[in-house]
DNA sequence: TTGAAAGCGCTAACAT
DNA sequence: ATGTTAGCGCTTTCAA
C-alpha cells in the first residue's frame, strides 16, 4: 500500500518539505516548483494519508455531533436529520468531516471529557436536549470549540444557535391580518413548551405592531396533540364573538383544530382561517391544506457549521444567535382573498 | 500538550511498550504489572491520543456513511435517520465511530476513491440509492470493507442488507385471514416500485400457503400518492363481488384508500379491512387508525453495523442478507373480531 | 525559495 | 514477561 510524500519528492526532484508546503499552500514556494510538484502528484495519483496529517498537525479536522439517538427520535424530531445534512455540507466546505455519536444527558459529560482528553475531534455540535449544567460548565471552562443547537433552558456562556420562533409568530400574525381576518385566536402548548410560548409572543407582537390585539380569552393552552387541539378549538367556537382565525402552535394541534372546525360544520378558510408552524409531510394532508410558517431548519445546520468552523479558528469568541429564516407557505387554510 | 505514554511508563516504572500492551490488552502481560499500570493510568487520568494510535496502527477505527443528504431527503425518507442511529450504536459497541458524508450518485465514486487512497476510513456504509455500477465494481475490485443499505437494482458482488418486504407481505396476509376477511385485494405502486412488488409477492404467497388466492382482478397498480390510492380503491368498490379487505403497499396509498371507502359510505373495519406497511406518524391519523406491518428499521442499521465490523475483520466474506424483522401493529382498521 | 532534520505519540517486531 | 527500538508519513522549525 501506498505512495508517500517521499515518492513524490523523489519524482519531483525536491525535498519532502517542499512537497508538504505545496500541499498546504505555503506562501514561500515559487510558482514554478509548485506547478512541477502538482504535476507529479497528479501523475502519481498521490493522496496524503489523513492519519499522518492529523498526527503531525495534532488536529483531526473532524467535528463530533452529539445527540440523543435512541429509538424513535427520528420520528419525533424529523428536523434533526435536516439539521445534520446542512451541518455536514457546511463543514465539508470548510475542510471538516462530521462524526456522529449518540448519548443521553447523563453520559454526555463523560463523552465530552473523553473527546477533550483524547483529542478525537476539533469541535463539538451538541443538541440542546442533552445539554446539562455540568456539561455547559465543562464547555465554558475548557474553551473547547462547540455550538449548541437550540436555546439552553438555563443561563450559560455556551455558544448556541436557535430558530427565531418569536419572529415566526410575527410572520404568522402579519399574514393573518393581510388576509383580512379580524379576531385572531391562538392555541398552543403548556407554559413549559418554549417553542409554543415564543410563537405566541411573536403573534402578540405582530398583532400589536399593527394596532391590533390578541385577546386574552382567545388564547388557550393544552397538551400538544390532536385531541387537545380539537378540545381547545371547540372552546373557541363556543365563544361570542367567535374568532375568525386560529393560529396553532404546531401541526398536531392544527390537525385537531381542523377536525373540530369541520365537525362544527364551518368552512375553512371562509368562516375560519387556520395557520400553523413547520412544514411536515402531513401539513398537506388536510382539506384544505394548511398554511404554515416554515422554518429552514437545514439553513440552521449550515449556519451552525459555519459558526463552529469560525469558533475553531477563534476559540475565544462567544456566539449566541437566533437565526431568522422563517418562510411563509400559503396554502388553502388561510386563502380567503382571491 | 498533555500526558503521553512515556509519562505513564515512567510513573509505573516500566517501558512504554508494556504500557501499550496493557492498553491494548496484550496477552503477555502479568496480572501484577497490568494492575499497576492501570492504576497509574487512572491516577494520572491518562488517555491515549487517538491520532497517534490511528497513525501507528494505520487504521482509523472509523466508518463512513455515504448517502444523498440533499434538502428534504429526511422528509421523504424518515427511515434513514433511524438506520443511522442503529448503525452508530452497533459500531460504537465494536469500537468504531461513524462519520457522515453527503454525496450524489455521480460524485460517490470519487468520494470512495478518495477514502481508499487517503485511508480515511476502515469501512463504508453506502445507501443503495447512490450505488452505481462503477461504484459497485470499485468496491468489489478493491476488496474494501463495505455494506450497501438496500438491495442494489442490478447484479453485483457487493455486500448488502435489506428489509425483507416479501416476508412483510406474508405477515400482512396472515393477519387479514386471521381476522376472517374473505376476499383480499392489493393496491400498490407501478412495476418499477420494487418495495411494492415484493410486498405484493409476499401477500400472494401468504394467501396461497393458506389455500387461498389473491385474485388478479383485485390487484391494482398506480402512482404512490393519495389520489391514486383513492382512485384504485373506487375501482375495487365498484367490483362484484366486492373485496372485503384491501392491503395497501404504503401509507400514501392507504390514506387515499381510507378516504375513498369513507366517501362511499362504507365502514372500516366492518365492511372493509385496511392494512398497510411501515409505521409513520400519520399511520395513526386516520379513523380508525391503520393496522400496519412495521419494519424495525433501526435493527437493520444495527445489523449493518455488525456485518460491516465483521467484514472489516474478514474482508473476503460476502454478505447478502434480507433481514426478517417485520412486526405487526394491530390497530382499528382491521379489528373486525372482538 | 528550498532543504535537512527533529519531532508528533503510539504500535509491534524483535530481543532479552 | 518485559524492554528496546524502528518505524508510521507528515508538518514545521531552522538553517542555508
Amino acid at each position: 500500500m501506498g505512495l508517500t510524500i517521499k515518492d513524490v519528492a523523489r519524482a519531483a526532484g525536491t525535498s519532502v518539505s517542499t512537497v508538504s508546503k505545496v500541499i498546504n499552500g505555503h506562501y514561500s514556494i515559487s510558482e514554478e516548483t509548485r506547478q512541477r510538484v502538482l504535476q507529479v502528484i497528479e501523475e502519481l495519483d498521490y493522496h496524503p494519508s489523513v492519519n499522518a496529517q492529523n498526527f503531525a498537525r495534532g488536529s483531526t479536522r473532524t467535528v463530533l455531533f452529539l445527540a440523543d439517538l435512541s429509538p424513535n427520535t427520528a420520528f419525533e424530531n424529523p428536523h434533526m436529520f435536516e439539521i445534520l445534512s446542512g451541518l455536514e455540507a457546511a463543514l465539508r466546505k470548510r475542510g471538516y468531516s462530521l462524526s456522529l455519536r449518540g448519548t443521553d444527558t447523563t453520559a454526555a459529560c463523560e463523552v465530552v471529557e473523553d473527546v477533550l482528553s483524547r483529542r478525537s475531534a476539533d469541535g463539538l455540535v451538541i443538541h440542546a436536549s442533552i445539554l446539562s449544567r455540568p456539561l455547559a460548565a465543562l464547555l465554558t471552562r475548557s474553551h473547547f470549540p462547540h455550538i449548541v443547537l437550540g436555546l439552553p433552558n438555563f443561563e450559560s456562556q455556551v455558544n448556541w444557535i436557535d430558530i427565531n420562533n418569536v419572529y415566526s409568530g410575527v410572520i404568522a400574525a402579519a399574514h393573518i391580518l393581510e388576509q383580512g381576518y379580524e379576531r385572531t385566536a391562538f392555541i398552543g402548548g403548556r407554559e413549559y413548551d418554549m417553542i409554543s410560548f415564543h410563537r405566541l409572543q411573536g403573534v402578540r407582537q405582530g398583532l400589536e405592531s399593527a394596532g391590533r390585539k390578541l385577546e386574552e380569552q382567545y388564547i388557550w393552552q393544552g397538551e400538544s396533540n390532536r385531541q387537545e387541539g380539537s378540545r381547545m378549538t371547540r372552546q373557541l367556537l363556543a365563544m361570542r364573538p367567535m374568532p375568525d382565525a386560529i393560529i396553532c402552535a404546531n401541526n398536531h394541534i392544527a390537525l385537531g383544530c381542523m377536525t373540530a372546525i369541520q365537525e362544527a360544520g364551518l368552512c375553512v378558510p371562509k368562516d375560519m382561517g387556520v395557520l400553523t408552524f413547520d412544514d411536515y409531510p402531513f401539513s398537506q394532508m388536510t382539506t384544505p391544506e394548511l398554511t404554515v410558517v416554515d422554518i429552514k431548519v437545514r439553513d440552521m445546520g449550515e449556519q451552525a457549521g459555519r459558526l463552529l468552523a469560525d469558533n475553531i479558528r477563534h476559540p475565544n469568541t462567544q456566539v449566541q444567535t437566533f437565526t431568522t429564516n422563517p418562510v411563509l407557505i400559503v396554502r388553502g387554510s388561510t386563502q380567503r382573498k382571491k
